[in-house]
DNA sequence: ATTATATAAATGTATATACATATATTAGCG
DNA sequence: CGCTAATATATGTATATACATTTATATAAT
């Protein structure tokens, strides 16, 4: 679907403003797809990059403010997020040898599972874009970071 | 700032799946910087989008479900974000000459005052990217319509 | 005309987001 | 060492999001 009929507009002032309304747009089509795949598994679209996050450092534990920088969404409350999920026995929390501020949290066998079968139940319907090339993908991320500098 | 630094990632499995992050990654700075800009004027990001939908019919009021049509964010809760815009005197509800169900809302001469200085306040800081031309903005859209099909 | 169905808006509720503050611990420095 | 500042996590709070339910009204069907 085109912009113009998801947001009933006829015209945008320019191509600029409208490739900026249009990267919100397909954000939000993105979480909410990714939300609804998820939906079955009883976890939100947060909860599940925290644990994929995880999955990178496995077996390894990490510290909360270290999944903190690699979430997208830095406003993200990470404490609040692992409750959630160490609720679901998804995750534990450990104390941190060398720093008692710090807390680790590691990936348990059982969220390793639910976070593959997630992930696998997700594969064939969502980020599948068959449409798009590898080029046009670089393509696309250099003018992402061209058009949203972030400082 | 390129979208590896800002989630501490050396590598993605492939630029299309970079890409997908990148839309998340750079709709939420887009979002978070009209959030701060909107701040001194004591509103939300989607009460200004719904004032500048209804800038668009201005001084024609508009029903509840068209302006719903017309957000990015489908899942938005029209009558709430309508109460809080009513409550700061920024939009009025009619009742609908033709249907009873119908609440009609229009803009006052104050919310106009209001958006307006939002909006003049935004330009200089948000939504610049000077670096993009209208002719890559045009690919850009291209691209992101194609990478996220949105049905 | 009466009942059923559909539609519009509002309300209720649980969770998430954004942000401020609190608590505990460590590091730095006189 | 003792004090201050900085850091890490957790907690508190107000608002927003997502979605279900309710209420009121209009349309359609028998």
């Amino acid at each position: 679907m085109k912009l113009e009929q998801a947001i009933q507009t006829g015209k945008f002032s320019s191509d600029k403003h409208k490739a900026v309304l249009n990267i919100l747009y397909r954000a939000w089509i993105v979480k909410t797809k990714i939300s609804n795949e998820l939906k079955p598994f009883g976890m939100s679209h947060e909860q599940y990059n925290v644990l994929r996050i995880l999955k990178g450092s496995y077996p390894n534990a990490m510290r909360v403010k270290d999944i903190g920088s690699r979430l997208i969404e830095k406003s993200s409350n990470v404490p609040r997020i692992i409750d959630k999920l160490e609720d679901k026995k998804m995750v534990q929390r450990l104390a941190s040898p060398d720093d008692n501020r710090e807390t680790l949290i590691s990936l348990t066998t059982s969220g390793m599972k639910i976070l593959e079968a997630s992930t696998r139940s997700m594969q064939p319907n969502t980020i599948q874009s068959l449409a798009l090339t590898e080029k046009e993908a670089a393509t696309l991320n250099q003018l992402l970071d061209k058009i949203i500098p972030a400082d």
